[in-house]
DNA sequence: GCCTTTAATAAGAATAATTCTTAAATAGTA
DNA sequence: TACTATTTAAGAATTATTCTTATTAAAGGC
């Protein structure tokens, strides 16, 4: 995935402190690094993760927090939740149409865009099912790293 | 999804003894009871709907004991794992390449195949990545039926 | 800048899904 | 039929997530 820059970096902030506003919501201190923790975060971490990462710039922060902080990204469309079949729960900022290639070994997740596919027609026959709002692909196998690993043997 | 025939349903019941006997794993009743209840589901079940099903022919089963066999089953391959977002793990029977078409109000699943996306080049980028053994779509929207109670309103 | 109101937080209890432990039951085999 | 190694049922333990409640802190009016 193509790095974000500091632009709109920034205007992610804003949005977030309009969407607050338009809310009635508080901007806690809480919300805005774990929000900017997620921003920069590029490995889909984990809601454990994102705790321990915030802990060393908040240091009574609380599991919770995080949870509750994170379901209202989730709400707001600033953030997916992505279940992984290890079970567990992981979480990425949205930069728009993407998708997913996860190696089976180690579990690492990586982004990738397909212009192409996202503009293609899916088959007709699902017009019948209803109103399709996101497409997205789930690719996995064995990354380049876990697969040298297992040539040394 | 098209139905399944006789003639596969009695071939995958012999792939499974096949499988047991190489493995040295015994063929218990429960086993195959489960195995025959997710052959036979056609709305990917969660664990405890596979439990409540198996226990009308075998009152006395556990949850543990669908819960272990599940694991078998996906380790052979004759199964697989879907995390919904809901944070429930589903099952299904393994039918060849399908996606999969979500609905964000009931959460029901169906599925859907497309044969040119599963044989399309995927972007030549991806090849640095590692080797992709599999790739779905997951399409989220809601379904007819949802839409259909949403007008009523 | 201070006060008031109301929402948000931390802490720990509660819940729910899944896995583990162990004694009893059973499949496969001699 | 008897033996051995798995598998099972039952319930305890674990883990991720949500809920409860008393305390803290934002936002807006003064």
């Amino acid at each position: 995935m193509l790095d974000q820059d500091e632009q709109s970096l920034h205007s992610r902030f804003t949005n977030f402190e309009k969407f607050c506003r338009k809310k009635g919501l508080k901007m806690t201190h809480q919300r805005l690094e774990i929000y900017r923790e997620l921003l920069t975060s590029k490995d889909h971490p984990t809601v454990e993760a994102l705790f321990l990462r915030v802990r060393k710039r908040i240091p009574t922060i609380s599991l919770d927090t995080v949870y509750r902080t994170l379901a209202l990204l989730e709400e707001a469309g600033m953030t997916n939740r992505i279940q992984t079949s290890e079970g567990l729960t992981r979480f990425e900022s949205d930069y728009g149409a993407h998708h997913h290639l996860i190696c089976k070994k180690c579990q690492t997740i990586e982004d990738f865009t397909w212009k192409s596919f996202d503009t293609m027609l899916l088959p007709p026959e699902l017009e019948a099912w209803g109103a399709i709002q996101t497409r997205n692909i789930v690719a996995e196998g064995i990354c380049t790293a876990c697969l040298k690993k297992e040539k040394k043997h």
